[in-house]
DNA sequence: GAGCAATCTGTGAACGTGCACACATTGACA
DNA sequence: TGTCAATGTGTGCACGTTCACAGATTGCTC
C-alpha cells in the first residue's frame, strides 16, 4: 500500500479512502488506481481483519462421520444454500468439516482464532465441544436442525411431527389398512419426531408391533427393518419409512418378497432426496427443502451479524408432500 | 497476551516463548500457563497471520454447478482425504464453493488476500479465472485431475485411458461379441480418456456405430444412449458405461427393452459409487479411489509448502476393477 | 577469579492495514 | 471581509502478535 501511495503521488491515507470509501478527487482516484494496476497490489486481508477485527467470512462447520456425509444427500444442498445467502451479502463461506477429535481442536482453534465473524453449524451433537467453544467465544452462529440439548439457540429447520404426520395420513387417504413404520435414528431428534408424527396419524389404530427400528438411516436398514415388518404382519399394506435410502431398502424387500408396490403395499419415504426419484417405482415422499434451509440460516446469521436481535428458537419450514408412485 | 504477562509476571516475549518454543524456566511456564487459563486467552490469529506471513489453512477449491456438487459422488470423498491428511500435518482444510461469477470474484480476493497457504483444486475447467489466479499469485497448488489446458502443474489423478481399456477387457473376457460403449462428457479429458481406453479394448473390432455419445455423466443420459445402442445393434451382448450413473440408466432401459442383466447383455460402469451398489444387479465398474486421490493431493500441497520441489506433471493412483453381478 | 557457555528474560521494531484527527482548500453567503 | 460548510488530504497511532537482539543470571572450567 504504501509503494501504492508513493507510486500514486499521496498518502497512505487517500489509498485507504479509495478502497473503503471516503472523500476523493478524481483526479487522485485515478492515479491510484492506474498505480495499483501497475504495481499488482492486493490489500492483505490479516492487517485489514487486525485492526478492523472482522474477516468477512463465516464458517459452515460440517460434524459428520465419514459415512453420513456422504450418504446424507441434504448437506451438500444445505451447503449451496448457504452460500447463496452469504454470497449475495459479499461474506465468504468457509466450509470445515470435522471429522475427528484433533479436527474438533483444531476447528476450535481456528474459530477462536478470529478467522471468521460467525459460524452455521449442521448436525450438531448433543455436548459438542464444537458448539460450548462458540458460545463461550460468543461468535454469532445458527444451527441448522438444533442439537438435542439446546432449544435456546437460533436454528432453522423443520417440523419433523408433522411432516411425518401428514404424509401417514396422505397414506392413509389411500385406503390401506394396515400401516406399519420403519422407524431410523432414534438417538436424534429428526428420528424420534418422524414416529412421533407417525402415531399421532394413526392415533387410536396405532399399534407398536407395526413399529419396526432400525439404527441408521440407510438402504440397508431398510431392507432389515421391511422384513421384520412382513414377520410380524404379513398383511401390511402400507409403509411409512423414516427417510427414502430407508424407503429404497423397504422397495427392494418388498420386491424379493414378491409384494407389489403400490398395489400390494404403499411405501413413502422422507427427504425428497435423489433416492426418491432413482428407485421404481418413484417414491412418494416428503421434501425436505434443504437448499431453503441453507439460504435461511445464512440469512440469520448475516442478521446476527448486523446486530440485529433474532429470536433465539427455530424457524420452521414448510415440507410439501411430493406424490409419485410408490403409494 | 499483554494481560496474560501482566498477571504472569512477565513480558510479553516469555509469553510468545512458552506457545512457541524456546527457552523459558519451569516456573515462568506454570505461571504464564495458569494465567492463560484463568485470562481466557487465545492467540489472535491475525496478528500471528500477519507477522509469520503464514496461516496454517489450506483452500479446497470446488468449482461446480450445483447439480455436479451434489451428483458427483467423488468429490465428498476427495475431500474427506484432503482433510485427513492436512489434519495430521496440522493445517486447517477450508472448502470454498465456487458457483456464481460473483463466487469467482471474491474467491480470488480470499486467495489474494492471504487466508490461505496453499490451494487444492477439483474439477477445474479450461481458462478459469481462478487457476490464473492462483498461478499469478503463485500459491502452492494441487489439482485434483488436470485441466484441460494445463498438463504443466502438479496434479494427482487415475489413467482414464488404461482404466477403461482394462475393464473393457475384462467384459470381452467373459465372451461378449458386440461391445458398445455409452460415451459421455466428451468435453472433458476423462469422457475423451475413457472412449480411448475402450477403443484400444476393441482395436481392430471397434466399431464407431456401437459408440452412443451422451452429453454427461447422469442417469437419464445413460437411459437415451442404451435406447439408441438397441435401436442401432440389437445384437449388442455388451456395454461399456463412462459413468456409474451412466450404467444406472442403461440397466433401466435394458430392463424396459426385456434385456435380462448378465444374462442377455453385460454392463459394465466406472467410478464405484453409491450407484454401483444401489442398483440391481450391483455394477461391475473400476474404482476411483476418491479418497486416496484427495489424501495424496493434500500430501502434495504439505510438500510444496515445506517447500520441496514437487514435480509438476501428475501422480496416477491404481484403479482396481470391482466385478459384482451385471456382467 | 576470570572467562565462557548455557539458560533465561525484557525491549523495541516490525507486519500492513483502518481510522480519528488535524489541516488545507474552495465556494457560498451574510 | 469573515464565517461556515463541504470537500479533500496527510499523519500518527492502534490492532496483537513474532522475532532479533541485548542483557542478566547461573554454573562450569582453567
Amino acid at each position: 500500500m504504501h509503494d501504492v501511495a508513493a507510486a500514486a503521488g499521496v498518502s497512505r491515507g487517500t489509498v485507504s479512502r479509495v478502497l473503503n470509501g471516503g472523500y476523493v478527487s478524481p483526479e487522485s482516484r485515478a492515479a491510484i488506481e492506474a498505480a495499483i494496476s501497475s504495481v499488482g497490489y492486493v490489500p492483505n486481508t490479516a492487517a485489514r481483519n487486525l485492526v478492523r477485527r472482522r474477516t468477512q467470512a463465516v464458517a459452515f462447520l460440517a460434524h459428520e462421520p465419514h459415512s453420513l456425509f456422504l450418504e446424507d444427500p441434504n448437506i451438500g444442498n444445505v451447503m449451496l444454500g448457504a452460500n447463496e445467502a452469504l454470497s449475495l451479502a459479499d461474506y465468504q463461506m468457509v466450509c470445515l468439516v470435522i471429522d475427528s477429535a484433533r479436527d474438533t481442536e483444531r476447528v476450535s482453534r481456528y474459530l477462536a482464532g478470529g478467522f471468521v465473524d460467525g459460524a452455521i453449524i449442521v448436525s450438531a451433537r448433543s455436548h459438542d465441544p464444537i458448539t460450548e467453544v462458540i458460545t463461550r467465544l460468543g461468535l454469532p452462529a445458527t444451527f441448522v436442525g438444533h442439537p438435542p440439548d439446546l432449544r435456546d439457540v437460533p436454528f432453522v429447520g423443520i417440523d419433523n411431527v408433522s411432516s411425518a404426520r401428514g404424509i401417514t395420513e396422505r397414506l392413509m387417504a389411500t385406503g390401506r389398512r394396515r400401516i406399519g413404520m420403519i422407524a431410523a435414528a432414534l438417538d436424534r431428534d429428526s428420528g424420534i419426531d418422524r414416529l412421533e408424527g407417525f402415531r399421532q396419524a394413526l392415533g387410536d389404530r396405532f399399534d407398536h408391533r407395526l413399529v419396526a427400528e432400525v439404527p441408521l438411516y440407510e438402504f440397508g436398514a431398510g431392507i432389515s427393518g421391511m422384513d421384520e415388518l412382513l414377520r410380524r404382519e404379513p398383511q401390511i399394506d402400507g409403509v411409512f419409512a423414516a427417510s427414502d435410502a430407508v424407503a429404497a431398502g423397504a422397495l427392494e424387500a418388498l420386491k424379493a418378497a414378491g409384494r407389489a408396490v403400490p398395489d400390494d403395499v404403499g411405501v413413502v419415504g422422507f427427504d425428497d432426496s435423489s433416492w426418491a426419484r432413482r428407485v421404481r417405482p418413484a417414491l412418494s415422499t416428503v421434501h425436505q427443502p434443504a437448499v431453503g434451509l441453507g439460504r435461511r440460516a445464512g440469512e440469520v446469521v448475516l442478521a446476527q451479524l448486523r446486530g440485529e436481535s433474532v429470536e433465539h428458537g427455530g424457524i420452521l419450514l414448510e415440507t410439501p408432500i411430493v406424490w409419485r408412485d410408490s403409494a
